[in-house]
DNA sequence: GCAAAGGTTGACAGCGCTGTCAGTAAGCGA
DNA sequence: TCGCTTACTGACAGCGCTGTCAACCTTTGC
């Protein structure tokens, strides 16, 4: 009964000094496994047992050890996050919404990078997580497609963005709608009147910018055009401008960007080459990142829901690692082209 | 001598069905505890039973169990990250520093957020980081000053952007140096020429919002100007666009902001107004994200090394994991001056 | 009033690993 | 050759917790 301050207790004997649950139920004159019943909300507890190991627990601060837990249930509630090294927007944006999700479902995030997706890097990154001894992993923007053949991830629970090269059941795939958001740039275009609509592609060996690309393509396609000019960025500011610098506007009057920051960059070298946005030159980003409004000339773009594709990729994620098998193994979230002041009817080609 | 593969044997007995210590010693013919010197590195075993053992430990796939080292050596190696749950740049671009500095010092990274910097809030994700059994806590762009009097933070190595109310020896303060950096700000500015130097701060009960306005305030009074108007945001680029809505060329004529974001809403809603970014008006960031040099009036800027910040954060804090007395408890980063061309001489005010 | 059923509690083993310490083999000087 | 040091190896306990199972204590029905 004793209610005194955190630290009171002398008689605690953890190594750490910790109070542990043998402490607790001497403090409050029960058995250890009354009070683990307790802590673990198990039924079939005396309500004023149950209320004197609360106070107990309160009186000596005490608080589980996840890894002596971990070790005899054999679980340990964290999932592993694998992302590319990178300051960019789009990889870290739903980053909050991960953890808060996983949060919420009772599970921790153990965060990892790798700079590249090499077999290497990956595989040193799984090794990582698998001794931390995450239940399940999600991969995020990460380059290519995931080559999981004989790997140890190939039995655990796991999200991408990316296609992975195998036939496990326990295996999902949560993104945007890649495609359809590039499609959709596309018939905005051709709607105000574009025919020569370029690309600028993410660095295509990121699948996410490869099926941003077919998008573009297919639509044209479809719209009976033949495709314009393909320029390829690393997803960086500097690459759009780099890149944008050598397009004339005689190979396009229009441009779908990759993503939001290639596109800033780009519309500031054509600025520089004097070309008027949207006037002389329609651009569409990717991504809609928070700044994408507040541009100078504000960006028309196609808006992906981060924190969807994360809430989701959680959700999956638990699912698998619960052991219910996945009703889908490719998710596709849509996305929204959001029109702004970028883009604008082409007069040169006036259908 | 086994050299199989990885799922080969049967005669592992873990509950998971994983290798345990005891498979590969059987596997070896050795003890288990051997075993354990080998996979840690111990020395004293003879160089061919060392290798016999890494032959065992490579054909059953064996990985330790970290839950059960945790249990037995009271060291779990893991670092807890709380940050506030954003998708702004700021507090983001450090992240994967940060990942990367506690990978090579061989620590993991548990993620969580805070919407808000309540006690309640970081209480609770605390309690989550201690419950998983971190060894010390990073707090990152988290609002105001932390109170951890009595918490149950007060005795674990903490390093943090923002000032704490503790003597503890554990506690270390890493960030960039704000007041140096909106100093450095003004200066440019009055070098050119300008008098009527307005601030558009971060929202003020964050510590680095107050102290980026404090280095405005001081260079201005060491400067013997009176400070300009004083506007506050809440570091979105809308809320910059709508507090520069109300900010008058007659009420100054250069801006400092508290970071590039804001700036680039500022500038929108000035180019809105019919001001001329930087004739009519001078334009200051803070941060140097990546497309502040692509706008299509770059922007000048105080860059931050958020990299520098993380790695010296993780540096500090394994210090103290491992016992080591911080040497100064408050370390501030140099900033830096990028002058690019939103800022221009003032006219209208030639010294 | 008694048995059966159900609710409540605790003793004990053991999760997979490492620390301790004792024991055995090898090296070495006299 | 012996005795002593040093290099290696393994038996065993136990980290803090939960699962199992047996024991006990209430209720309930008749």
């Amino acid at each position: 009964m004793n209610d005194s301050a955190v630290e009171a207790s002398s008689k605690e004997t953890s190594k750490q000094g910790l109070p542990r649950l043998a402490d607790v139920a001497a403090h409050a004159g029960v058995s250890s496994k009354t009070v683990s019943r307790v802590v673990n909300n198990e039924a079939n507890v005396r309500p004023q047992v149950r209320a004197q190991v609360l106070r107990s627990v309160a009186a000596l601060g005490y608080r589980p050890n996840a890894a002596a837990r971990a070790l005899v249930t054999q679980r340990t509630h964290q999932i592993g996050l694998i992302a590319t090294a990178s300051s960019l927007y789009g990889p870290t944006a739903g980053l909050f919404s991960l953890e808060q999700a996983a949060w919420k479902a009772g599970y921790g995030l153990t965060l990892t990078t790798v700079q590249e997706a090499s077999e290497a890097q990956l595989g040193e990154a799984i090794h990582y997580l698998m001794v931390r001894g995450v239940e399940g992993v999600i991969v995020s923007g990460v380059a290519g497609v995931l080559h999981l053949g004989t790997s140890t991830l190939a039995d655990m629970p796991l999200v991408s963005t990316s296609p992975i090269t195998t036939e496990s059941a326990k295996h999902v795939l949560v993104d945007s709608d890649q495609v359809a958001g590039t499609r959709a740039a596309v018939r905005h275009l051709y709607n105000s009147g574009h025919r020569l609509i370029a690309h600028l592609a993410g660095p295509l060996g990121w699948d996410s910018a490869a099926r941003r690309r077919d998008g573009w393509r297919l639509e044209l396609e479809d719209l009976g055009l033949h495709p314009g000019p393909l320029l390829e960025g690393d997803w960086s500011p500097r690459s759009g401008y780099e890149a944008a610098l050598t397009l004339d506007r005689t190979a396009a009057t229009a441009i779908v960007v990759a993503n939001d920051h290639m596109a800033m960059g780009a519309i500031r070298a054509f600025t520089e080459k004097g070309l008027h946005i949207p006037d002389d030159m329609s651009v569409v980003g990717f991504d809609d990142v928070p700044e994408a409004a507040y541009q100078i000339v504000p960006l028309t773009t196609v808006r992906q829901d981060f924190s969807s594709v994360a809430e989701r990729s959680v959700h999956e994620l638990i699912q698998l690692i619960e052991g219910r098998p996945a009703e889908e193994t490719c998710i596709h979230l849509p996305t929204e082209l959001i029109v702004r002041a970028s883009t604008a009817r082409c007069f040169g080609n006036p259908n």
